[in-house]
RNA sequence: GCCGACGUAGCUCAGCUGGUAGAGCACUUCACUCGUAAUGAAGGGGUCCGGGGUUCGAGUCCCCGCGUCGGCUCCA
């Protein structure tokens, strides 16, 4: 047989030659260095037989320590392994589920005998045992056998849902056999790959425990799931765990509170208290919208915070929706504080008469929205049950709607170009539990997959994800530590304008639906600001810093001074302030870095008489010193530009 | 909502096996008047998340709530 090199050589072995016998041929060094082999881009064990291709030789790489994220998840995969056998071994009639490796590391979850539960204390001892299986350097040893040998063995052994994935397998896949993995004792039902033995796993360290339910599915049973994660070398492991704390200095909650920007308190959970300088963000992000708004064709209306349960009724809230909305009742009359804007703004539409003239007609409303969530979900701004929108409903014909879902993609980049946010699309289409005809969600899928590769951008498919109103084009960005958060979206819509009775009268003087298209770009003002902090690391530009510079006199006689830079600054529209304690310069400055305050303009004798200020920009140290006048020429350039810096 | 952990001064945290609370920073006052990341000294400040219980005695042990954190489900 012969099989294609990276490099473009050809390998000739005799058939039947395994993953190990290539390496061994490739050379000794590598030989003892191959940890598995990826054949046509998929990896699998040395030990097993390499096939032979159908059409031209099969591309076969070696995998060592050094093929990053494919060697990563082979030992990851085993540690899962070794973790379930040390776990089997010191909590008899504990039963295993599955244990993959995933994006950092990996997890195996686990029901534990009634009675007995895992918390972090137990680790130390769970690594001593794992540390065991590593040193005994066992290996991996896969056997196919019939599916009805793995049935009948897991089930004697009381593994309950082993069994259910076995017998999944067979009645949705019609698997004859299956594949089992032992190290020493331990038995796992597994597709593999594993790397030979255990003894390549270098450096491992469990990270947490946590629930998980069986299947991703909260009406299944709790497991434990335990987290870890393993590398090559101790130092890549110290390495990473120094990076997560890294993340952590940076996480919003610490940050947010640290600026002075916003608080929680538990008289309200799920709700930020906004202090005066997190509101000045807060004001300028939606001063933003407005403006980008107003350039393209948005208007701004109000609407009320509270509605009769007739308008949900209508919009299908109360059908779909109720148990996160925040319900309540007087003179009779139930009532509920709105979850979304859409309804509000559909009945708007609705108490006017349009005209296809008039067409599309795009409300613009940063309104107060009120969810119940569920108290385990809150997460400090990014998930929170109190919080603001940067929403829109677009009203357009349905010509118009191509045009519209491209202008709003549009926007959107426009918005998160400001701020150099990268962000991902997705495609989310109908899902099981929805309001409306088949023929309705064909259309908006249809023209939304349209506008996605008229913008010939690269986007995801999430099958069944929609809103239960209609599909949706989600924009998405990640948190300091990794984890992924909606922050736009644009949804079309053909359900509420029916329900709603929504009309437009055409140029054949007919009354017809229009369609609707709902859209945030920054989401919520809330878990924008959230991931904007993590971004930025809290270093907040000019145009959006609470505190645009500070001034810093040198000694109290230089306070007169100091207080005319301020009123300079201010009447100019700065945000400004002076350092007016009796500290040292090396203490203001230290203060004003600490806050992260873009400029600080220190201000002594010198500046005094020539009507200067000693420029430092944050992090970039003194920069000089310049005439008053040209730092206020320069500082209010970049506000109005909303310069990154 | 579910699983696990945690909850001590404004913040970060210490407080061993139960014996009636402590540090640093912040704050206030005084002295110092200072040139690019911490001047010094003194002082004020705590229902130890809330409610029950065990005990002669609970920040510490037990139970129940609430909140937060890490996940799961769900979501902007």
């Amino acid at each position: 047989m012969e099989l294609e090199l990276p490099d473009g050589n050809i390998l000739a072995l005799p058939d039947g030659a395994t993953g190990a016998d290539a390496a061994a041929a490739i050379g000794p060094g590598l030989a003892r260095a191959a940890l598995a082999v990826k054949v046509d881009g998929e990896v699998q064990d040395l030990a097993r037989p390499l096939p032979s291709g159908n059409q031209g030789p099969p591309k076969l790489e070696i995998i060592t320590e050094r093929s990053g994220q494919d060697a990563l998840g082979l030992i990851r995969h085993d540690a899962a392994h070794v973790l379930a056998a040390a776990v089997m071994e010191l909590y008899p009639g504990v039963k295993i589920s599955i244990g993959p490796p995933i994006e950092n590391g990996f997890y195996y979850d686990f029901a534990f005998p009634e009675g007995v539960s895992l918390s972090e204390a137990d680790f130390e001892r769970i690594e001593a045992k794992m540390r065991e299986h590593i040193a005994a350097d066992e290996p991996f040893t896969r056997e196919d056998v019939p599916a009805q040998d793995a049935l009948d063995r897991f089930r004697r052994e009381g593994q309950d849902y082993k069994v259910e994935l076995i017998e999944d397998l067979v009645r949705d896949q019609a698997v004859p056999t299956v594949s089992l993995y032992t190290n020493n004792g331990f038995t796992d039902l597994c597709r593999g790959p594993h790397a030979p033995s255990t003894k390549r796993i270098k450096a491992f360290k469990l990270q947490s425990v946590a629930g998980a339910y069986w299947r991703g599915d909260s009406s299944k049973p709790m497991l434990t799931r335990v987290y870890g994660t393993a590398f090559f070398s101790e130092k890549d492991l110290q390495e990473y765990l120094a990076r997560l704390e890294q993340a952590r200095a940076r996480d919003h909650r610490r940050l947010g509170p640290q600026l002075g920007l916003f608080t929680f308190s538990e008289v309200s959970p799920g709700a930020a208290f906004w202090l005066p300088a997190g509101t000045e963000v807060f004001n300028s992000l939606v001063a933003l919208s407005r403006e980008m708004g107003r350039e393209r064709g948005y208007v701004e209306v109000k609407t009320p915070q509270i509605y009769d349960s007739s308008l949900w009724r209508t919009s299908g809230h109360w059908q779909k929706y109720r148990e996160n909305m925040f319900v309540t009742e007087y003179e009779g009359r139930q009532m509920a504080v709105k979850p979304m804007n859409c309804p509000g703004h559909c009945h708007l539409y609705s108490l006017q008469r349009h005209s296809y003239r008039e067409l599309p007609v795009r409300y613009w409303e940063p309104g107060l929205l009120h969810r119940r969530e569920p108290s385990g979900t809150l997460h400090g701004l990014l998930r929170v049950r109190h919080f603001a929108q940067d929403d829109s409903h677009i009203f357009c014909t349905e010509d118009q709607i191509q045009d519209e879902v491209s202008g709003v993609l549009e926007f959107a980049f426009a918005t998160y170009e400001v701020f150099g946010i990268d962000v991902k699309l997705e495609l989310s289409t109908r899902p099981e539990d929805r309001i409306g005809a088949e023929e309705l969600w064909d259309k908006s899928e249809t023209a939304l997959l349209q506008a996605l590769d008229a913008h010939g951008l690269p986007y995801k498919i999430s099958e069944g994800e929609g809103a239960f109103y209609g599909p949706k084009i989600d924009l998405h960005m990640t948190d300091s530590l990794g984890r992924s958060w909606q922050l736009g979206t644009c949804q079309l819509d053909y359900n509420f304008p029916e329900r709603f009775e929504l009309t437009y009268t055409g140029p054949d003087n007919a009354e017809h639906r229009p369609v609707m298209i709902h859209r945030a770009l920054m989401g919520s003002y809330e878990r924008f600001i959230g991931i904007l902090l993590e971004h930025l690391n809290g270093e907040l530009p000019p145009w959006l810093a609470p505190v645009q510079a500070i001034v810093l006199p040198i000694a109290d006689r230089h306070l007169d001074y100091a207080g005319a830079v301020r009123d300079r600054l201010w009447a100019e529209g700065g945000r400004v302030e002076v350092d007016e304690r009796t500290e040292s310069v090396g203490r203001k400055i230290r203060d004003a870095e600490l806050r992260k305050i873009p400029y600080m303009l220190v201000v002594g004798d010198r500046e005094q008489e020539g009507g200067q200020v000693s420029v430092r920009e944050h992090r970039r140290g003194d920069v000089g010193s310049v005439a008053l006048d040209e730092f206020i020429g320069r500082l209010s350039e970049q506000v109005k530009t909303r310069a990154r810096i």
